[in-house]
DNA sequence: AGGGAGATTGATATCGTGAACAACCTGCCG
DNA sequence: CGGCAGGTTGTTCACGATATCAATCTCCCT
């Protein structure tokens, strides 16, 4: 009676049609409506068909954030990353929010860049929204946060790295014991001269310093080095190796911190006259698409980003749900081979 | 009274101090608590004091949910886009967040793939969440899309496409006149041959379509071509090239979907014995990284992915905000000569 | 001194839904 | 035929905040 299925009471006019209104409609109460929608096996048939019906009829739409203040479940997950220009953020964004809408969750999205207060305010912010769920980048956090984090009483997945004491779930590797397989597969191959173009990203850092130990604990040491900005690009990786190739020894082995910076020193060092991977072989990180299609393909440190992110959702809906899930979830990586080797 | 600061009411034990616990205990009432955290110029700054060191010391965290039901403004904007795998999309995405993050908004990213059933179907569902704003790819909607939209009154904002009938707020270019625009470019080259790597994807279709009508429109017509899957990507563009490789003429000019299947078919090209850019000369689209640091650099179409998410943001911001936006910004393109022509 | 404008604070009524419990109805069994 | 179990539907209230209007209080001007 008070309000005509175009006429809504609200400010604007719009999609104001309420489940009151469908209830009225279908003649049932609105909770039976609720229960059309949410548990649809403790309504008869005929009942839910005419709620159905309404509901169609009226273009109802339920609203969700009075949903989820009433039963305290948000089915919303925040992701927390520094940046989706990287494939080794986007790819597990994009599978693990494929994953989550799969399961009727959607992920609120935000960037944090590569500052640890930046990231704190962040997480302070989504917070706010009562998320089911958080995905982190990393596992280095502060006290106060983790505190934060513990007393807002939500499953909290952090991927891409490992450590001693995880938060909650973790879902990643040991990027030092990457770093440390590279140099051995440099070592295998029989180099004796190394070099490191390295971005300055946590992750990123622990890996060079994987490298490093090995290649000193094999009593070799690096002729030439570089750090990077990160996040870092083909451009850093062609500057980058423009400012050591003086230093190159005639047969140098090139740790690079991600296959973006491989290529792009794979592209200067040509410019420059030195052979790949004769006079410079190069490892790069991440098995992205342009060091597995370019020529020579890259030889390169994998880590299935997208199956991180895939895990990553498997084990926050597995503890959102109650089960007991794996708190700690390492993901395989592996070298592999290719033309810059 | 009820509730000490550690020991909530609620369901599981955490951070469900709400604004009665602070008004108590700042000795003010639950509104001006409100007020402080919304509109702080309207309470007195002793008052205020007191209220900020209340919700310090409680570790009040507000509730966004709850704001936003009664507010009816969920200071949240849903962002639904085919994927987040491609620069393309990525990188309006990650302006377009970071401005609106900085803005006091959070993004709700959505992922619809390819299929516009499947972007129907999320609109419908994000809705349900009641955002302030909508961004959306592409300007193809099915009138009843439109309809629904129009309903829910509010914001909408439609990147990286043009058209005659924009549903609300259009950020993009006209595609059609950028392939035109590469036919030009090669035909003042000198070219008279033509090819077309081209992705399915609706706007690299109208782009090649612009392309070959001008093509035509010269008195000339291509030699060879092959369509793509959406997303395409360089691994694409190698095995298309593949395919029409045989069918070359000694100097011709390829037009790609995207830098990535250029990049991939210069790569190809080379591996057969074919010269970029003597006899075959490129060109691609997006301006992506790779295309400018990989040698030779790849002639491309530019547009500025990042400035569409920043400028998409800002139209919506200001519409949000009551301000007679530009509904229709159309975003320069240009064709950057480089090594491939 | 009276009074009105403006600043500050409070009380009340929703916002739209789901949880919890109550009520009813049906059918079957003893 | 009474009563109980199980399925179905309804009633009531709380979720945690803000919009709105009312009530003070202050200050200053005539």
């Amino acid at each position: 009676m008070n309000n005509l299925p175009g006429h809504p009471p609200g400010r604007g006019p719009g999609a104001s049609v309420k489940i009151t209104d469908v209830a009225a409609r279908a003649g049932v109460a609105p909770m039976t409506v609720s229960r059309v929608l949410n548990t649809p096996d403790r309504v008869s048939e005929p009942t839910a068909a005419r709620v159905r019906a309404a509901i169609e009829e009226l273009g109802y739409m339920p609203n969700l954030i009075a949903g989820g203040l009433s039963s305290r479940r948000s089915r919303m997950i925040a992701a927390i990353v520094p940046t989706i220009a990287s494939p080794m953020f986007s790819a597990p964004v994009q599978t693990f929010t494929d994953a989550m809408e799969q399961a009727g969750y959607h992920v609120m999205l935000a960037l944090s860049g590569y500052g640890a207060e930046s990231e704190d305010a962040q997480i302070r912010a989504v917070l706010a929204r009562r998320p089911d769920g958080l995905l982190l980048t990393g596992a280095q956090r502060s006290p106060a946060i983790r505190a934060l984090l513990r007393s807002a009483n939500l499953p909290v997945v952090e991927i891409w790295d490992t450590g001693p004491e995880p938060t909650d779930i973790l879902v990643g590797f040991d990027h030092a014991e990457m770093g440390a397989a590279v140099a051995d597969f440099f070592v295998r191959q029989g180099h004796t001269n190394f070099a490191a173009l390295c971005a300055r990203d946590p992750r990123a850092i622990l890996r060079r310093q994987g490298f490093v130990d090995r290649v000193a604990h094999h009593g070799l040491t690096l002729v030439a080095e570089r750090r990077l900005d990160a996040p870092s690009s083909i451009e850093d990786g062609r500057t980058g190796l423009r400012q050591i190739v003086g230093q190159l020894a005639p047969r140098t082995a090139l740790f690079c911190s991600s296959d973006l910076v491989a290529f792009g020193a794979m592209t200067e060092a040509r410019l420059h006259g030195v052979n790949v991977p004769e006079q410079l072989a190069i490892c790069g990180f991440g098995d992205f698409e342009v060091a597995r299609f370019c020529s020579p393909a890259i030889t390169t440190a994998r880590v299935d980003g997208g199956a991180i992110g895939a895990r990553a959702a498997e084990a926050l809906l597995a503890r959102i749900n109650g089960a007991t899930a794996e708190s700690r979830v390492l993901v395989p990586f592996e070298i592999i081979p290719r033309g810059t080797t």
